[in-house]
DNA sequence: CGTTAATCTTGACGGTGTAAAGTTCAATGC
DNA sequence: GCATTGAACTTTACACCGTCAAGATTAACG
């Protein structure tokens, strides 16, 4: 159901595989994290509670491959912040990572997935490759920048962790919050950093 | 098991309500989150699997109480740090992190678990004041510098994001490295604050 | 000493992930 | 064209889980 196979079913369901991933996106985002269940993901795709097993070594397998399609999505919000943001290397960054916290805000249970530790301590290699991806966009944006004068990828990492932190910290906690009761912006608490080839245009 | 009553044995067990909490962090440092279940909590404990539905409303109950214990530890670990730390401003706020980042790392599992959605959600008494006891400590730490220039707590949110976002993807990512291959260091990514009262000494 | 209430046990229920065995069916070889 | 093969899926079963209801035990109290 609420998935249409592309191609006319073949052995008895066409493209479970995708369908499944496919199922367990939409499922995590109503029922979250702890209500994502195999059985439940196999119900929605039509199929009994046992075929996921032909196409995902166990639950961890079908839940990895759900996290690298969301590693893709989160890498797309951050894409799509830059764009929306003005040309400047800070507003750049700064758009990157509204993209980052709008992923954060606008899809919880995928963010929370993927972040966890049951998924990232297995090494799958899609996976690997889509977490790589994402945090390349991170450093090609900071490449924008002059490298941190002490530490190689210093920029990099100390841009990552703040607006991961603060991601987190934002979902559940609500401590985020200033004396008149507003949320802090985040670019109120994002370092700015030397642009590159400051000796250009200004 | 491996828990002493303090006082003879009471009722049928004695003080099971810690005893229960004690023996699920024992669990946790053992099998991590997804191995903590109210059954292996109440069998270490010594008693039916039933019996902390007398105690806990249920097993996110018990995870609340384990966790608001938990959060107590990770307090005492960044007081630890503070006082282990030069008694500079930026010596204090490092140390403090650095205790932040031992407690990480040392407790995983229980570091996993007080920042996990399912615990932060519900809103208990016990917890919140611990948890707002850890961030006390913090804004105290913060207290030593002058206050951001952009927004009220912005140094306090800040720190707290940066060091929290570190400790988180250190858990569970390779991509703090340097092209050594050795970890980037915390103390590299922090920015220096103004401390306060610079007038006096220097 | 009897009552009461808290503590804990026992048993049962539906749900979970996983493994084994059986069934269906498309593709392949002759 | 037809039997064979093997992949896809189903059925059945098992151990474990959280939770609830009912019963047993025992401390405390009048």
């Amino acid at each position: 159901m609420r998935y249409m196979a592309k191609q006319k079913s073949k052995h008895h369901h066409g493209n479970l595989r995708s369908a499944l991933i496919s199922e367990g996106i939409h499922i995590l985002e109503v029922d979250g994290v702890a209500g994502l269940s195999l059985r439940k993901i196999a119900t929605a795709a039509g199929v009994s509670h046992a075929a996921p097993a032909h196409h995902f070594k166990g639950k961890t397998a079908l839940l990895v491959a759900i996290a690298a399609y969301g590693f893709r999505i989160f890498t797309d919000f951050m894409q799509e912040g830059r764009e929306n943001a003005g040309p400047g290397p800070h507003e750049q960054i700064l758009g990157l990572c509204q993209g980052y916290l709008d992923f954060a805000e606008k899809h919880g249970a995928l963010f929370e997935l993927i972040f966890s530790t049951e998924i990232k301590s297995h090494a799958d290699k899609d996976l690997q490759n889509a977490s790589l991806r994402a945090f390349q966009l991170l450093e090609e944006t900071c490449a924008l920048f002059e490298p941190s004068r002490y530490a190689e990828k210093g920029n990099e990492i100390m841009v990552w962790s703040l607006v991961h932190g603060y991601a987190t910290l934002r979902i559940h906690n609500k401590l985020m919050l200033q004396s008149d009761g507003s949320e802090m912006p985040f670019e109120l608490i994002l370092p700015r950093l030397d642009p590159k080839n400051s000796n250009l245009l200004k």
